[in-house]
DNA sequence: TTGATGTATTGATATATGTCATTATATTTG
DNA sequence: CAAATATAATGACATATATCAATACATCAA
């Protein structure tokens, strides 16, 4: 690591790759970035967990993390795959202090952990940025409704390539993609049980709308692909 | 209509229903007052609808609203019921000016709308109602995430507990109490047909859990209606 | 390599739920 | 008032989906 590096490491860095912290003034990113914890997460392990307090704001910095809330009969619906810099936050920084779903890391992750008090204070203090804030939380909660028409108003068709169109576009941006989702993982996000979720997955490979390979996916007929994602 | 009346009426009275305006001040108030439209909708009628601009902050005044979002095949799913004094904000005020369901009065309703322009700089300059504001949509964003378990992880008996629960703790506040709702209102608040619907409510009724007569309904056994919310 | 463990896959079966048709009950309209 | 219309309720049936059991496959440790 040269000195280069050293220079641009910390929330300067981030903020080259993303347009999250854009709002903020140098002063206000070395205020964060004085306070920040930077924490490695191995594959698997979890961030943090549903029903917990939720005393940090979270920014994602490397890896992949599925955020996912713990139902009944240990069935998990998860919400979103996160990727880098992206936050993850939960209503319960504005609420009840509690964390209302868990994240996981599906990858080797890094993440930074900032206290509540200087998030609210940068949102208190910048509009610009408290604007931007919620922009972002706005856009999940639309993300939010479209999950709900997927999950309550498709069959498992149309769930599945939901899923599949996600997972390409928002998540891998590429085609094809390999994932480290497992079956369990794709049947959470789209509300079925694996065997079912595997069995929609082995149809579409019979129909040749998409190929499979362990946990490479590639989508052949988007067009087709969209069409279920339509008629449910 | 006297003159005290005269005198406590437009925001100035809301503000005393309803603590959503507490964070703002006499100035505030006043300018808001100046901008505001004041509509009424009968029952039935539509406030917005899904995919249109939205250019308005709407604060519902009197009466009670549904909001639902439209989804495949003429199926609605309603997300929440909304009673006075509580505003009716969808995310789009803050990503991309649309509207992300609909809202219709359910009873005879008067709503006053603000122009976001006016919004948004009361937001920008009032970091308490900035953050009054946030911690409204973060308890709404963490209903949406128990309603998410409630729709993909219960059963029929357990939906239809979560919605009679709902609808006594939340909306009503009464036991027994009387609704507006139609049948096919219950059954797109629990992502079902309406006659499941009918079939769950009778079951409830010939376990004597709950007594129904018309739109009214009384829960006779409170315990009983949480475990079937609870085990699903 | 071998066994051991977890994950993926498939098939048979049970069950929850939706759909359709029919009747009953309200509610509105002329 | 009767007729007309909307809403509610019920039953028979079809089907989407979960569950259970068995097998295949991959990954890992010894």
């Amino acid at each position: 690591m040269n000195q280069y590096t050293q220079y641009v490491k910390g929330c300067s860095a981030c903020k080259d790759k993303a347009e999250i912290f854009n709002c903020l003034c140098q002063t206000e990113l070395d205020q964060i970035d004085e306070k920040r914890i930077e924490v490695h997460f191995k594959a698997g392990e979890l961030i943090f967990k549903q029903g917990t307090p939720n005393m940090h704001f979270l920014c994602l910095t490397q890896g992949k993390v599925k955020t996912y809330i713990e139902g009944y009969n240990d069935k998990n619906l998860i919400l979103s795959i996160v990727k880098p810099v992206e936050y993850i936050l939960g209503p319960g920084i504005y609420a009840d202090q509690m964390h209302h779903f868990s994240a996981m890391a599906i990858e080797d992750s890094v993440a930074c952990l900032v206290d509540l008090v200087t998030f609210k204070s940068l949102i208190r203090n910048n509009p610009d940025f408290a604007e931007d804030f919620l922009r972002k939380v706005s856009l999940q909660s639309i993300y939010n409704y479209e999950l709900f028409i997927s999950l309550t108003q498709k069959q498992m068709p149309g769930r599945i390539a939901d899923v599949l169109l996600y997972l390409k576009d928002k998540v891998y941006e590429s085609n094809p993609f390999h994932t480290s989702l497992s079956r369990q993982d794709l049947a959470d996000m789209s509300g079925m049980s694996k065997e079912s979720a595997i069995r929609i997955l082995r149809e579409f490979k019979d129909e040749k709308i998409i190929q499979v390979n362990g946990n490479t996916f590639e989508i052949l007929n988007s067009e087709h692909l969209n069409k279920i994602s339509q008629t449910g």
